[in-house]
DNA sequence: CTAGGTGCAAAAGGTTTGCGGTTAA
DNA sequence: TTAACCGCAAACCTTTTGCACCTAG
C-alpha cells in the first residue's frame, strides 16, 4: 500500500464509501495516463491487470470516484463521457483534429465567470469552460501544409 | 410565406439545401419556446402541427438547420442534445432545481478567453463556457424554503 | 427529370439495471 | 455478520442507418 492509498482510502471513507480494488485499480488508471479516456477506454486498460473487471464495475467505480471527488466527469462531445483525474481549477481544450483532451489552467473560482455578466438571483455552483480547436502540435502541421 | 420564411429560405439556399415543409416547421417549433428543448421534445411539438413527421425526419432537419447557420448545439449533460435558435454569442445556465436552460449574453468573441491564459500555440475555433447552480425562480425558493 | 429529402424500422453506441454471488469493515 | 459491492447479461435511451418512396428545383 502506497502513500497514494492512504490518500485514496480516506477520501473513499470520507464519504462513506468502502475500499475495493477495483476502485483502486480503475483510478490508478486514469492517473496513469491523463489524455481524458472514456469508460471505454478505461475498462479496456483496466482488463491489463485485472482482466475479469467488467464493464458495470468500471462505471460503478466511475461514479463513486466522481462522488468522492477524486475524480471528474468532462462531458465534451456527447459522444462518450471522459474522465478526468485533475480535481485543480482548469478547464478543457478539445483538439477537433487529433481528438486530443488537454487541461488548460484556470484562476481560482471566486463565484463570478470571467467575463460574463451574470443578471442578479443565479446561485453558481460550477462553471464549465470547454474550448476547441488546433492543439499546438495539430495547428503546426495544419500550418505546414497550407 | 411571411418575412421570416424568405430569410430562411435564403439561408437554406445559401448553403446548398433545399426548402422542405418539415425544415420549416421544425424551426417554427424551436422558436414558438425558447427553452432548449431535446430532440425528443421538439418531435413530439412537431408532430402537433404536422403528425407524420418522424424522429429521424427531425434529426436530419436539425442537422440541416445546425450546418445552414439558422441553430445551435448545446451540450449540456451528455443525457441528450439540446438546440437552440439564438446564434447570437451567448452561454447557457443550466438550473440543477428545475432544468431549465437559460440563455446568458456574452461579449462578442474576440478570439480571447476571459480569465484562460492559453498557452502558446494553440489555434481557438469555439468556445463554450456552461454555468450550473439555480436559476433566480429556485434560488428564491430555496432562500425560503431554509 | 433527378438529386436530395422523408418516413419507417432496425441497428448501433453508450450507459444503467436486476440479480445472484462475493467481500470489506 | 451484513450492507455494500462485483460480474454478468439484458434492458434502455438517444442517435444513426439502410432503403423505398416522394418532391423541390
Amino acid at each position: 500500500m502506497s502513500l497514494m492509498d492512504i490518500k485514496f482510502n480516506e477520501r473513499l471513507a470520507a464519504r462513506g464509501f468502502r475500499f475495493t480494488s477495483q476502485r483502486e485499480h480503475v483510478y490508478s488508471v486514469l492517473l496513469q495516463e491523463r489524455d481524458h479516456p472514456t469508460a471505454e477506454q478505461i475498462f479496456f486498460r483496466a482488463k491489463k491487470g485485472m482482466p475479469d473487471i467488467s464493464m458495470a464495475t468500471v462505471y460503478n467505480c466511475l461514479d463513486t470516484l466522481v462522488k468522492a471527488g477524486l475524480v471528474r466527469e468532462v462531458n465534451l462531445d456527447r459522444v462518450a463521457m471522459r474522465y478526468c483525474p485533475n480535481m485543480h481549477e482548469h478547464c478543457h481544450f478539445h483538439c477537433d483534429e487529433c481528438g486530443g483532451v488537454f487541461d488548460i489552467g484556470l484562476p481560482p473560482n471566486d463565484g463570478t465567470v470571467p467575463g460574463v455578466e451574470l443578471p442578479k438571483g443565479y446561485r453558481v455552483s460550477r462553471v464549465e469552460v470547454s474550448i476547441r480547436g488546433a492543439c499546438p502540435k495539430c495547428a503546426k502541421r495544419q500550418r505546414r501544409q497550407q
